[in-house]
DNA sequence: GGTTGACCTGGAGCCCGCTCCAGGTGAGAT
DNA sequence: ATCTCACCTGGAGCGGGCTCCAGGTCAACC
């Protein structure tokens, strides 16, 4: 299978159809190609870039920046060492996401006990 | 110390003096307390209770839901239990984001590393 | 006794990230 | 032939969570 219709495309990786057709008109996704009646066709490479998307945006990315990430993968291979910085940069904040959530957590755990507690 | 000035309350809390003024607009803060001038006075207890949603807020909870346990909170100890399953609920949902995000990381990972791979 | 400046209220506005709608096209099933 | 259905486009609308504004009141320092 090398193309996907938007129906297998939604399937594939999890966003709407109407978001797939947003992030094509903001950019995020380069102008997908279409069939002679117009309707949008998927590469396997569009599939792989959504996946790509999915992992950023569920991480918190903002869509901003992720515009960013795409200006710099369409600029060509002399970006990489950008790219390398945007997304270590981006792991960081996943990191402390992380640190973050697990220190919260620390809290719920003692609240759940004071609750126990009173029980 | 054991009244808080706006200025103070929004030093202690971390949220904005319009976000202090929203929660209690909305009913997440109960009805604080005012000096004759008619300026809000925060008691520590507020400050504790700020405490409490600013984990839930960080935690990723909706106000919907913060708003549900500020109601069982003010309903009395016998939602003690209520309370308890509700936080434990949550308690699973950050859970899942941690464990969601560590696997993001993953790929975020290889990707970094296979663009360390190509200079 | 005038000027800051911190605060008040009700209500409008804003940003993000979609999501929905109207009106239309073309392809395939009955 | 006609119906259904997946899709198209441009643009409006929405929900969440604040954030800002206008117009006003006190209090406190110079």
């Amino acid at each position: 299978m090398s193309v996907y219709t938007p129906a297998e495309a939604v399937e594939e990786t999890g966003f709407s159809l109407d978001t797939l057709r947003y992030y094509e008109k903001i950019g995020l996704l380069e102008r997908v190609d279409r069939n002679a009646a117009g309707q949008r066709r998927f590469s396997e490479e569009d599939i792989g870039w959504l996946g790509m998307l999915r992992c950023l945006r569920d991480t918190g990315m903002p869509i901003a920046t992720m515009l960013r990430f795409a200006e710099l993968v369409r600029a060509g291979d002399h970006t990489v060492p950008d790219r390398i910085r945007l997304l270590e940069e981006h792991d960081r904040q996943v990191q402390a996401q992380i640190a973050n959530l697990a220190e919260r957590q620390g809290y719920i755990h003692r609240k759940i006990s004071y609750y126990r507690s009173m029980l």
